[in-house]
DNA sequence: CGGTATCCACTTGGATACTG
DNA sequence: CAGTATCCAAGTGGATACCG
């Protein structure tokens, strides 16, 4: 077999990414993975997160951690005290989320150099030839 | 593989995670993962992309080539003839991605039904407890 | 055939203010 | 403490028309 592709019927790729896209485009959002991630640590506080997290606004925090709750990966455990106490905490399936989520993490961290150089090259290339047309296409938030 | 949490530096995750953010933001976007695991299967021409996929839009697909390209995950070959031919295929780089978005793919198909299932418990929960409130998180689209 | 360019609807996410 | 409510800016992606 030749070094690389896999054969895989194209009417099933379709079907597949179904499936596999809202996955995708829930942890890929801008803070599950990070929520996620700082969850695996152990349970941990609304606050706690925020304050861990940093840069996260209370929103974002509260809707991620809605949308976890809602999929079954997190649990939401109310005590109450005076004040109220919330802690967060991942599911079994939230925790074997991490199993995947590791993979990825470790690709990007072992390629993200080549990623970088790659868009490098890609620019400097097309600033020789086509001027800033497909910076622009890189950019693309300049002009409204 | 004790049933548990692992112990991860609090200050290490955030730092990771601005690695591995973009890289997920990429892949984790609308088509970016379909057309990887489409050319994951051999080199293909832009128009044959097109047509097995489907339903995405030309710039779309256009854009997301685009950005393939720039990352160093897909080569764009053009082939002057008339017309004009131009195929797209995975380099090492790209063909190395399809192993951790394999592992994405066998966790979302391996829990699509548990996700499905805590989807519709917590919506019903909440129907009872709360009226539609939390319902209109979920759709969230429906004023404008 | 393989794109670009333009316009527009929808979604995402930040800032701020207020509540139990 | 742990949210909710509201407003607004930016980004995403579809439809359409046109180009080499």
């Amino acid at each position: 077999m030749k070094p690389g592709y896999s054969h895989v019927p194209a009417d099933h790729v379709a079907a597949e990414c179904s499936r596999v896209a809202p996955v995708l485009s829930r942890i890929g959002d801008k803070w599950t993975v990070l929520v996620v991630t700082m969850l695996g640590r152990g349970p941990m506080r609304f606050n706690a997160l925020r304050r861990e997290i940093g840069s996260i606004s209370q929103r974002m925090l509260t809707l991620t951690l809605r949308s976890l709750e809602r999929d079954g990966l997190a649990t939401r455990t109310v005590r109450p005290t005076v004040p109220p106490q919330v802690e967060y905490a991942l599911t079994e399936l939230g925790r074997s989320l991490l199993v995947p989520v590791s993979a990825i993490r470790d690709w990007a961290r072992a390629h993200a150099d080549a990623i970088e150089q790659a868009q490098r090259r890609f620019d400097g290339r097309c600033a020789d030839e086509a001027g800033t047309a497909v910076r622009a296409i890189a950019d693309q938030a300049s002009a409204s």
